[in-house]
DNA sequence: CACTTTTCCCAAAACGTTTTGGAAAAAGGA
DNA sequence: TCCTTTTTCCAAAACGTTTTGGGAAAAGTG
């Protein structure tokens, strides 16, 4: 049987175990029922306020958690949140991702919730992570990101109706929930800032074509060009490749100069910014002062370059915790229609956006 | 913050739960016991052949998969893993740290376990996101990643005998598990292949202090040039800062030229090659020809690099999927003194690595 | 005082598995 | 045949919570 152990802190050989004490240890010290001490720890109203108060010092006392497994078979839920990452797409490029993360994972961790995390290689694979943790009960919603024009895994999820959040968005006519940042507008403006600077030759060095998010910037560069008077010239479009983006990005860089009437600017995802240096560097071509450049993600190398990149700056922070809190009420229940974010993007000027010369 | 609202359709509700069934289900199902499926699906000896083959298909066909929460609860084991990334500390620089966790990943999925994820902003918050996960039990074992010479995770993890796993190593002295790279043989390696070119001036830019890396690749670079019989030269160690790889490096790559007798190479974190590479183009030298270098870690920037950067190369992957062997073994029981792997390190000789002009 | 209402607590059930400790049926041995 | 052993199954308990559905005591109310 076992005794009262107040403030007992000596292991037995079992180490660890033995310092964890359970509800039912925990309200046998307090000579109280279970019932009572679950619900005293709850802030339930039918229980006294000194009884309350009583029970919440000896839990802190006794450093009594409540065993997070147990109460998830009683709630039916799994208190945990999915997703699952790919290396192969260059995902960690500098602080972009792992600020999305981090508000992610905060934001969860204020919930009570868990991250769970998985890593696959291609695209199949990715699916697969996906079905385990669906399928397998193992969560209660899923963030899906680098999402896909057409993406089978939004098509999967709203099939078996669970929730999810799209940090990004795709094509896909039933409702879902998502955060997404607004490239168009934001290409749209550095396009129209550079126009407005004097540029009519502005290139566009896209992301890789069957992804979402490089529609929007080309969407917000044409309708940019438009508003300035400028007229599109296909020449001046190019798209790089996930796999490697500086070695794709210095070629397209190189191929774009060949033209006759070479661009003065050029728009980009700062990710793809050493292919283009090394281009421009090739090219004996100053950034800056030959061609202006802006960037897309305001990464590490953009505030240290000299001179310094102008950049379009998302809050990957933000946009994270906003996801996090759209994920809870779909899985409350909440109809994720309702829940549909478009982030602005600001500008920030620096040293390689000048006029032409 | 921009808010665009559309859709307003409502939900139907019970949609997911519907399509799943549980044991009790598909025992009844069998007109069987919930015992013997169970037992069936866990291939114990004691259920006739044929009824197994019957359970087997008759969940397969159900797509039955066993609540992992209500698993874990009987088990008394969460079946998951912890880790805590810090984004301070440029963790993500390319493809290194993402290695590391696909090995950890597919191991631990392997095992049928989980891995949920910590993002800390500091070190403070990095002990707090680790105690939540300990003494909550939410986690089996921890994977400490990014290791200080003095690092109180390490301390904290043996007093209360929880089992986990170091990537690195530490100062301690009780015994405990580890998989670290052989910092030590790569940095003598690289030393004294460049000293057997005739470089007698070679400059090491070291991590920052207070992590325990940068120490044994130190011990290597001082073992090194004893070996090649080159004096050491404190004038030619530099040690840069995790916050700001590329500022930092950049500066003392700069200082270090300053000297009346300057280096004929360097070697390096690759992490910190941007900021080398800035500081030898304003100095006018060039890379490989002027200055060998050689850095540790294969980054996706030493490949496309013109020249082609000479490099040491850690196997993160590999590593990945040994510390999670290892810590399935230590949670088993198995004594961590045991699990003390050193990997060796490969030299990949590119374009940067040539005798001295 | 007799009654209703409110306050405070608790026993039992439930969540979905796995494990324990048999028990009935079949097979083997004399 | 009778006894023993093996095979095959299952009821009940357990894991540690929360929730359900009261119930006893205390406090109001007339």
């Amino acid at each position: 049987m076992f005794l009262e152990q107040s403030g007992n802190r000596i292991g037995f050989g079992e180490g660890f175990k033995s310092m964890t004490i359970n509800l039912k240890q925990l309200s046998k010290l307090l000579k109280l029922s279970p019932t009572t001490v679950s619900r005293a720890l709850a802030d339930y109203p039918d229980v006294s306020a000194k009884t309350r108060a009583r029970v919440k010092q000896m839990a802190i006392q006794q450093g009594y958690q409540p065993n997070p497994v147990a109460r998830r078979l009683q709630k039916g839920k799994t208190e945990t949140i999915g997703i699952v990452i790919t290396p192969e797409q260059n995902y960690f490029s500098d602080t972009f991702f792992i600020d999305l993360l981090s508000g992610i994972s905060n934001q969860i961790t204020r919930a009570g919730y868990e991250l769970i995390l998985g890593v696959a290689s291609d695209e199949e694979h990715e699916m697969q992570s996906m079905r385990r943790m669906v399928e397998g009960k193992r969560v209660d919603g899923m963030i899906l990101t680098l999402i896909r024009e057409q993406d089978p895994r939004v098509g999967y999820l709203l099939d078996r109706d669970f929730p999810f959040v799209l940090y990004g968005r795709t094509r896909e006519t039933r409702p879902y929930a998502f955060v997404d940042m607004d490239g168009k507008q934001a290409f749209e403006k550095a396009c129209t800032y550079l126009a407005g600077l004097g540029h009519n030759r502005i290139a566009l060095l896209n992301g890789e074509p069957g992804f979402m998010f490089p529609v929007g910037c080309r969407e917000g560069y044409e309708s940019g060009l438009l508003l300035s008077g400028l007229e599109l010239d296909p020449d001046l479009i190019r798209e790089w490749k996930h796999k490697d983006p500086s070695q794709s990005s210095y070629r397209w860089t190189l191929e774009l100069f060949k033209n006759d009437n070479p661009p003065t600017a050029i728009l980009f995802q700062t990710e793809a910014v050493n292919g283009i240096f090394k281009g421009l560097d090739e090219l004996k071509l100053q950034p800056g002062k030959d061609v202006a450049l802006i960037g897309y993600d305001d990464l590490e190398i953009a505030r240290i370059h000299r001179p310094s990149l102008s950049v379009l700056r998302p809050q990957a922070r933000e946009a994270g915790q906003r996801v996090v809190n759209i994920l809870m009420e779909v899985i409350k229940g909440e109809d994720p229609g309702k829940f549909q974010e478009i982030h602005q993007v600001e500008m920030v000027i620096r040293e390689t956006s000048l006029p032409p010369s």
